[in-house]
DNA sequence: CTACCTTCTTAAGGTATCTTAAGAAAAACT
DNA sequence: AGTTTTTCTTAAGATACCTTAAGAAGGTAG
């Protein structure tokens, strides 16, 4: 595990053993099973969390019952509502585990901290906000310029994996289409 | 405007007059008359800009050579296009400015060791990143949750300003929705 | 093995939104 | 003031996608 963070982290920064250690010292480690949520709408995101093992989903349900997916996490990804972290606002969206999951979890104060003693990991998080930026500007050229079907190759070219891992009706809700109109495209394609 | 960006960056973090001289001495400023671009589609994105007075647009052209803009930069906004200028990749995008525009310009290699010198301006970048994530993922919420018709009385009671400095099919363009449907939809409300 | 629950498919009818085309209005030049 | 260019509107027909409803298939639990 401490091989892992530390792999992690080298990606971006090079931290020591004596940082990637004090780092580790204030964290916790935490199990979800299946089902389990992360956070639950409506509650304030006290915490960051990066994923061990397993799978997590972010979404919110709107007016009409209708679950949205934003966001898959998977393992080796930060995730939080960071909205909800910062302005320590209630959560629109749930965190929920779509499988058994191990994470870090980090609080706001221990966060800071730690950016005051190890600059180089504010680096590392300054780094890590700009590739979430990045991904997230990616995925909207695709959904904001495709239509459904096209929508769904992206996906199917770019995580084909995520369909092992995910029933087809959230992967429906994450491509923002019904899944009957999702069956459909697979059906002609 | 030493004043304007010490007032701009005070937000976030405190930094002194010398290390807003510093920051000064090492960027240079530029004026864009309209239309002019400050980054072409198929180039390199070399500088991170911020807008001191005007107004930009960030757009691409799809294949059927329609425009769709994905943000518009006002004043004391940083703006880049983050992908192209992190991975020294060609720029999907355009940057152009929509009114005369005068801008910061900051280039990679002068910021990366201004990071150095200044720690405070890299939290303050850290800060700035996480800000530009929360407003796109509530851009987000609203674009892949709502209808044509919300997503546009959203941003008439959100930056109603906006409506005065750019035509009405660029508004358009933004809300991912044709010219016509848009006059449509306003003329029934 | 049977029953239940979750997930996926099919199809009919409806709606939001786009496409095309044309003209009106407004703004920008000369 | 007149001409050109840019922007906005209107309307008819097309299409992508949704809604509803029902049943099929697959998994899980008793």
């Amino acid at each position: 595990m401490k091989e892992q963070l530390k792999t992690y982290f080298n990606r971006y920064v090079s931290l020591s053993d004596n940082e990637v250690e004090n780092f580790l010292s204030n964290i916790s480690i935490k199990v979800f099973n299946k089902k389990d949520c992360l956070l639950n709408q409506g509650d304030v995101c006290h915490q960051r969390f990066f994923i061990l093992e397993g799978l997590v989903r972010f979404y919110e349900i709107d007016d009409k019952g209708n679950e949205r997916i934003d966001l898959f996490g998977v393992e080796n990804w930060w995730i939080t509502n960071l909205e909800s972290f910062i302005n320590e606002t209630p959560s629109r969206q749930t965190i929920q585990a779509l499988e058994k999951t191990k994470v870090l979890c980090i609080n706001k104060t221990t966060l800071e901290s730690l950016f005051e003693s190890i600059p180089k990991l504010e680096r590392a998080f300054r780094i890590i906000t700009e590739n979430m930026l990045i991904a997230i500007q990616r995925k909207d050229e695709v959904y904001m310029k495709q239509k459904s079907k096209e929508r769904y190759s992206s996906l199917v070219n770019n995580v084909p994996r995520l369909f092992q891992r995910v029933p087809q009706y959230m992967i429906a809700s994450y491509l923002n289409i019904t899944p009957e109109y999702l069956s459909e495209i697979r059906k002609n394609s």
